[in-house]
DNA sequence: TCAGAACCGTACCGTACGGTACTGTAAAGA
DNA sequence: TCTTTACAGTACCGTACGGTACGGTTCTGA
């Protein structure tokens, strides 16, 4: 058995391989220039290998998708002290990985073919992006956000509506008009100060209040 | 010259047919179904006319944008006397007709259509779907905020800023997850409650306080 | 050393689609 | 009535792509 990257073990080395290069040529031109034949042109590989592996094209497809999505780390609570300093940072760097996350190539590549299928019928690709991309970044979040209301740092009722209002505060409009290649929309030098901005509304919302902080409500 | 509907008249009668039959197709099947072909079928003309009136494929597809663009009503500052309710109001059926624009068949499936194309050369449809539709909410949204700060009611120093949260707070995370074909985020029925919380979210932070109402600073 | 599996490269097939050309026809205008 | 224009319908062409088949090569294990 070769050794395990941190990627699932899903798929061999060499399969891993032409993922890498499918996504790479995703990248590059979109689904138009994504065609079997490429694939096996760029990854070096047959044809024929492709069809055994992976069924058809839509199963190349899934897999490109479950291959990536295995690179998301994940807050857990550790039960350790944390003041609302410290906690701030926390939300500051989820923030930041979220734009970033969002931003990336690979991500908006993968998205838009999702969402360029998402209309026709069966539109597992769609349902597998958000089951194995979207949900953990919700998970990492919700921990978050949990974290935060058991040391009194924040106060709220329902958890995923909370989450919710974070998330647009963080991420606005960006995402859809990141999707659209509005280039207005994708400046990673800019995340720092959107992560600030988000964060400190974020505060202004669902900060707990002195007593409440006191009492623990 | 035949009776102007509020459509723009840069299409015949008889073109709007054909762009309407096409939009119907594209709701029901995704860009796969938007043949050239099925146009013709589906309304009823010939090829030769598509190729004749739109140019080629690119050009039905850009004239399906440009054609639908136009029916977004505009807020335009009237000058009347409001209040805090009625602004309230104002703000309310925004988030409103916001959420439901985003929503529509239509806008879904040019937005997937647009966003499918953005990663290949020359991504005019997503800029012409961005520039006619897009940038008409965010017009009236422009001017609805304006209209509240002039009046005292709200306060904010950066226009594009504070409207771009007003938006995040109103859409959060729901056009990507309607654009994958999330079921659980295309749900009109709940609307109506998210779009007041947003409102008294986004009052909770730019609301102009007492005295800044009073002086109207 | 031999058998078999895995796999690359390429050739091949069927089909679907974008785009063009041609024919027939109905309306408009002189 | 003749001519022109606009258009529907259809046939046609070239190409690109998904999917399959096959020959040749390398690796593995007995």
């Amino acid at each position: 058995m070769p050794e395990n990257t941190n990627h699932s073990d899903e798929f061999t080395p060499r399969q891993q391989a032409v993922l890498e290069s499918a996504l790479g040529l995703l990248v590059a031109g979109g689904e138009k220039a994504l065609t079997t034949a490429g694939v096996a042109r760029a990854a070096s590989c047959s044809k024929e290998s492709l069809y055994k592996w992976f069924g058809d094209r839509e199963g190349l497809l899934a897999a490109m998708i479950s291959y990536q999505a295995s690179k998301v780390r994940t807050f857990t609570d550790d039960g350790a002290a944390m003041d609302a300093q410290r906690y701030r940072a926390y939300l500051l760097a989820f923030a930041k990985d979220l734009l970033n996350v969002l931003a990336g190539d690979v991500s908006l590549a993968l998205n838009r073919l999702a969402i360029g299928q998402a209309s026709q019928e069966g539109n597992s690709l769609a349902q597998l992006l958000i089951e194995r991309g979207r949900k953990r970044i919700d998970q990492r979040a919700g921990a978050l956000l949990e974290a935060g209301k058991r040391r009194g740092l924040i106060h709220y009722d329902d958890r995923d509506d909370t989450y919710h209002v974070l998330y647009g505060l963080i991420v606005r409009d960006l995402h859809v008009r990141m999707l659209l290649g509005d280039a207005g929309a994708r400046q990673p030098e800019q995340f720092e100060e959107l992560a600030e901005a988000a964060v400190a509304k974020f505060f202004a919302l669902y900060a707990a209040r002195e007593e409440e902080r006191v009492a623990g409500v």
